[in-house]
Order: C-alpha cells, then sequence, then structure tokens
DNA sequence: TTGAAAGCGCTAACAA
DNA sequence: TTGTTAGCGCTTTCAA
C-alpha cells in the first residue's frame, strides 16, 4: 500500500476526475451508483484517506475539539475529569471529532488560549467544565461566536436587553441537588432523624445546589436543620473539622451528607467511630475503597451529550 | 483587530513580500534587523498568526502529538495518567505542540487509529504508555518510521539482526526497582525483619521490575524470603486475599510492600488490625486519604522528558 | 451527472 | 538580504 494516496491518485484508478472523487467523499447522492462504486474500490485499494489539512483550507473547519485538562488538585476527584476525558474521545471520535488538550491557570489564561487555537489550528469547537458565576470564559467565546458546549449548567444566565444576544449556549449538566436529595431520603429510609449537611460556602454553584436537595428532602419531612449545616472549602482535613464541629452539637447528627468524596473522606474518620453514617458525592474510586456511599454521576453519557450538542452546532 | 489577518496582509503592511515575512517567522537570522522590526510591529499590530493548516500542507507537519487515553480500570491508577496528561499538555505546548486524544480497545485497534491519524491529521508523532512484553504497537511505528516515545521502557529489545533495524526507541521509565527497594530498605530500617511482597505474576514488565527491587533489598540484609512472596491480578479484593493469606503462615511478615496501591489498599484492611504495616506504589490520593505509605512517581517529569525527546526526534 | 478552473495560506527552491 | 515562482491536496463555482 503506498503511503501517499491522493485524490488524485483516486481519480486516475477509477478514470474519473478528482472533482467527481471528492463528490463520492462529501456528497455521494450526486454521483451515479456504478462510478460511485468503482471509485469507493479505488479508495480502498489505495488505502485512500482525505488529508485534513487540505479540507481544513478550502472549508475552514478543522474537526477538532478542545477541552482543558485540570491540573488534579487534591487528586481525589481528579478521576471524574479523566472519565469524562475519557467518555469525550470516544463519542468525538464516533462524531469524526478529535480531541485537543489544553491547561490554563485562570479563565482569563484560558481566553488567550482559545485565541491560539482558533487562529493557528481554527479550532472547531470547545467543551468547558467548571462552569462558575461571572464565567468570563463564556461570554468571550459566545462574543466571538465560537460554538461551545457546557459541562455544568450556565450559572448566571442573563436574559439580554432589546437587540442583544441572550447569553445562552448548550449546556449539560448532572442534577445535584437530586443526588443529594436521594441520598438524603435513602438515609432518613434507613431511620435517621438528624441528618447534617458538609459543603462549600454558598457563591458556588455546584455547592449550592447540592445543598438544596439536601434541604428539599428534610423540608419534606417537615425539618429545617440549618444548625446541622457546615461551610468549608473542600479538603479532606475540612470535611473532617466540619464533622468534628457537628459531632459536638448537643442534637448530634446521626448521619451525614457531604458535597463531595473529598469532604466525605474526611468526615468519614470522625464518623465511622462514632457510628455516624456518611454519604459522598461522585463515587471516586477512593470513595469505593473505603466502603464510602457515594452519589454516583453519569459522567460517560455527559460526555456524550456534550460531543452531541457541540457536533449538532457545528452541522447546523 | 480584523480576525482574517495572513501573511499577506502583514507583508503589504510592513512593505516587503510575504516570504520575508515567512522568513522572519522561521529563519528569523536571514532577515535585516530593521526589517525585521518592521515586520514584528505589523505582526503584533493585525494579530497576525501563521495558519497552522497552510504551514502544514507545505511542511508535512502538523505539530500535533496524540496520546492514548485509557479507561479508568479500577480507577485507584487512573488518577497516574490524569497526572501524566496534565504535564504532557504543558511541556508539549511549551515546545509548540499540542496534544491530541485517542482511544483503543487493544495494540491491534490503537494501530488502526495510527494508521487513521497519521493518514488523516498527519501526526508528528506519538507518546505511548503502558508497554508490555511483545508490544506490536512499537514494531509498528518503527516499522513505518514514525516518532514515538514510550513512558515504560522497552521490554523486550530484540538486538536486530544483520542489516537489521535494532528495535530501539527514545523512552522514559521511572525505576520501580528502586522505588520497592527503597521502600524495602526502609521498612527494615524501622525494624522489620519478615517483610512480604504482594505483586503481579511475572511476564509483566513493571511487576518483575518492582518485585526485583524488594528482592535486591532483601537480598542485601542476608534473607531470600521467596515464601513470602504473592501473586497475583491487580485489585482490591486481590491485594486483600493475598495479605490475608500471608497473615496466617507461621513466620507471618510484619510488613508488607506492595506492587500498586489498589493491592496495598486491599492489604491495608487485612493487614492494618493485625499492626503489620504496608506500602503502596503510585502515591494515588487513594492511598494518601487512607494514610499508606507509597511510593511516589515523578510524573510530570516523566511527562516533560517525553516532550523532550520526542520533539528533538522531531527536529532532527 | 461529470469535469475544468481557481484558490485557500503557506514555505521550498531559486533568482535577483 | 529580499523577491518571485510554484505547488502542497482539497473543495467551491461554474460550465459542459
Amino acid at each position: 500500500m503506498a503511503d501517499k494516496a491522493t485524490i488524485a491518485t483516486v481519480a486516475r484508478r477509477a478514470q474519473v476526475s478528482r472533482q467527481t472523487v471528492s463528490n463520492v467523499l462529501n456528497s455521494p447522492h450526486l454521483v451515479r451508483q456504478e462510478t460511485r462504486e468503482r471509485i469507493l474500490e479505488a479508495i480502498g485499494a489505495l488505502g485512500y484517506r482525505a488529508n485534513q489539512a487540505a479540507r481544513q483550507m478550502r472549508t475552514g473547519r478543522s474537526r477538532l475539539v478542545a477541552v482543558r485538562i485540570e491540573p488534579t488538585r487534591d487528586g481525589i476527584n481528579g478521576s471524574v475529569l479523566d472519565r469524562f476525558l475519557h467518555g469525550l474521545t470516544e463519542t468525538a471520535a464516533a462524531s469524526g471529532y478529535r480531541v485537543v488538550l489544553y491547561t490554563a491557570q485562570d479563565d482569563g489564561g484560558e481566553i488567550g488560549t482559545y485565541e491560539e487555537l482558533l487562529a493557528a489550528y481554527q479550532l472547531d469547537g470547545f467543551v468547558l467544565t467548571s462552569t462558575h458565576h461571572q464565567d468570563t470564559r463564556t461570554a468571550w467565546l459566545a462574543a466571538h461566536r465560537v460554538p461551545f458546549v457546557t459541562f455544568g449548567r450556565p450559572w448566571d444566565r442573563r436574559s439580554g436587553g432589546p437587540g442583544e444576544e441572550p447569553d445562552s449556549h448548550p449546556w449539560v449538566d448532572v442534577d445535584g441537588a437530586a443526588g443529594t436529595e436521594a441520598a438524603t431520603r435513602y438515609l432518613l429510609a434507613m431511620g435517621h432523624v438528624r441528618i447534617g449537611f458538609i459543603g462549600w460556602p454558598a457563591g458556588s454553584g455546584v455547592g449550592d445546589d447540592r445543598r438544596a436537595g439536601w434541604q428539599r428532602a428534610l423540608a419534606e419531612a417537615g425539618q429545617v436543620p440549618h444548625y446541622l449545616s457546615r461551610d468549608t472549602a473542600d479538603g479532606v482535613a475540612e470535611g473532617a473539622a466540619a464533622a468534628a464541629d457537628l459531632l459536638t452539637l448537643a442534637g448530634s447528627p446521626t448521619a451525614l451528607v457531604c458535597a463531595s468524596d473529598s469532604l466525605a473522606l474526611g468526615a468519614l474518620r470522625e464518623a465511622r467511630p462514632a457510628g455516624v453514617a456518611v454519604t459522598g458525592f461522585d463515587d471516586t474510586p477512593v470513595a469505593a475503597a473505603v466502603g464510602l456511599t457515594s452519589v454516583s454521576q453519569p459522567l460517560a453519557q455527559a460526555a456524550a451529550e456534550c460531543v452531541h450538542l457541540l457536533a449538532r452546532r457545528l452541522a447546523g
């Protein structure tokens, strides 16, 4: 198999013009069946594959999408991104796209990378993770009409003034509130009466969402136990401290719902000896390893949905 | 800033030919300083960035390297790949390369992906992880003269017959034997006398390597305790079973060196109540979370070295 | 339904 | 030291 089959090679072998070969590839319905078959035979025999760079020069499309790989912070939640990336890569390939990685320190740096990636590589689109309030990335991408999807809902959606584009975009998210609500209900069903919550300070979209689920489940059970809730930064030590604090209360909780596996893992250290139940969030390997009950996110599915939304946007 | 600055736009503004602009970008020493400065000014003012696809058509180089993202198996070791990928992406960007992801089920499927990636995207090179004995991927890449580096040494190097290319290539690896040897020495220094090992069946390069370190340290201490070694598949449950088995021995070990954090985590379940020390391998977040002593790999450094080797190969 | 011409943006080879 | 010519492989436009 000669390594260098071009569209001209194929055309010569199939006794047609280069254009007809191109049509078989891009608009098969324009080509008479007999001709098409002859060309497809030639393509197969020569092991021909369209050169993406040449195609890109004409079409301006690279069939490349980019996603940021974050530094693993405490590492426990790192595997979440890992699983997401894997799903993304697999689904993208099935849709004819390839995934390019980039890193960035902050939103500003990330926007600089967009400029570079768009100008030099003509990236077709972006998948954004870790969306947050006042996310300048989405505004920039929208303003520059760059196709993108976020994994994470838009936390502060603006309606858009008159004649102004609303700052909206396709997104995929996991219902965190539903997760913590289910976890809380489960604990209630197990007979727990005082159920505490350890989460992040108000203002982080994801954290607020997860707290809301716990509140909802307890409100339905006729409780509003604000005094059983603690805010803290994410981390194992922080989770332990918050749990220790809650366990010293007079009416101390018999179960704890946590906003992350990191927090839960810390909480578990304090809670397990006291016979207090703990649930985490993300169902990370760490949780599985220590036998922690945790809310699982359908990451592969979320990734697939991201690709589908982006692909639709790119096709339309 | 007009979005569509090309080399011609820059040339016009700086009153030179397109070729001279190209020279400033690729061979600055050929251009008189005064001219160069004028051109650089124009580039800055116009926000010009070379179009990679056009460049690629002439040079045949994409400035893209590919790496496989593996499905997180039991997930514990998943974060290892994650950290490696992050390092790779960061160093590659610094060297002017971008990282493209792909997935594959097995060596055969991976080779198919090479063909696709090379033909369509003209990938410049590959970074291979998880090398093993009888690795068909390296042979294929070498035969097709595709630049690549492996993270993991070549486990069965052939010398190459007369007139035959030796199957050698640049590689980066972490000295696993040194890691387990250090762990074993540490345990000896702590006063442990009977130190067991839980690893993988002979034949996996990485596993054999790690066992060798344990043996080496004990041999120096005048012991050859083969009866304290166990082979098993990787996994938490497997580690627990192997540990339980070792602990029933007459002269049962007072410490266990494990080939992975998964094994160590399982072993810990059995060993901790018995007061037996355990060390793992990879220093994963799981290990840190449960307070497991573990051998840490300098992954970011290994990734950087992979990029440097590959970049050198691509430049040469 | 098929073919011919033109050109995307860049750089290698050569000429001035 | 700078400029000119040509062409990488493909698809869009238009003609046959």
